[in-house]
DNA sequence: TTGCGTGCAAAGGTTTTGCATGGCA
DNA sequence: TGCCATGCAAAACCTTTGCACGCAA
């Protein structure tokens, strides 16, 4: 293996996805819609770049990946100096069945089952991995509507 | 009693499909694992049969679809009669992304979280549908091995 | 100048869809 | 006989890879 980080060059391509990571720090955010914001802003960067540029940013820590989409595609979501100390990872996520908004849940009593789990049952959950499905608030009260407008 | 619905037909790629699910209800496949064995065993279906019956059996309960890949394949495992009988709806699963079993989780903690998140998140969680993802407890050990065997 | 980074396009794989035919009830 | 299911092929996606050129250091 030959460690070859050193002679690592400034780009602007690098720079426009890890600003918009950075920005966009709150959300989940896909390869492709990466490339349409950053195309719908001025400034594209080819498809190759992107992934080159996320797989990058995953092995230097800065950005975490995702398996939140059912569909194949993966998401990213920048971490920054915290990532070590943990984002998105540390929480789990709800997506709507539904309408299929994604909720970022930091509740104790929620992260206190990774613990649980760990410790009775002696399996390790993976909270990047991990999705709880059901229904929002909002379809919630939708599907007790008896008639259904929409 | 009719145990099939209207409008939906018995034939033999059916069958070979959720045989070989059944018979391997231990293990997770993917569409293409599938497709490859059926071919070998000289009962080959189209790729787009499989992947129709597939759908079909998942709506029905009778298996469950997961994405343990990261890549872009997705995995089925057949869940069955308890499946079927609605014993799975009342836990949740744990599935190892490593060795891919599928773990049923009877525990009054878990159980709780459904409520916990119902009264006071106002999301309604489906266990039916959620599945943990992380480290059984033999594949967990196996990475604390301080030597990479890989 | 050196050689990493980029863009384009093509390849690779998984899953879906259209359409004519075949098979179950 | 009706209609659903199948198979083939092509399309739709997501992601990776090869290669020549451009740009940062």
């Amino acid at each position: 293996m030959q460690g070859n980080r050193k002679g690592e060059y400034q780009t602007k391509q690098k720079a426009q996805v890890l600003a918009y990571l950075e920005t966009h720090a709150e959300r989940h955010v896909t390869a492709g819609e990466l490339m349409q914001a950053l195309n719908d802003q001025g400034t594209p960067v080819g498809a190759a770049t992107v992934y080159r540029q996320l797989e990058r940013l995953e092995s230097q820590g800065l950005v975490r990946r995702y398996s939140l989409d059912d569909r194949g595609s993966a998401c990213w979501q920048y971490g920054g100096s915290e990532a070590k100390a943990g984002t998105c990872h540390s929480h789990f996520h709800l997506k709507c069945i539904c309408c299929g908004v994604l909720i970022h849940l930091d509740c104790e009593h929620l992260s206190g089952i990774t613990e649980h789990v760990r410790s009775d049952h002696g399996f390790t959950i993976d909270p990047a991995r991990t999705t709880f499905y059901g229904l929002c608030k909002a379809c919630t009260q939708k599907r007790r509507m008896p008639d259904d407008p929409d």
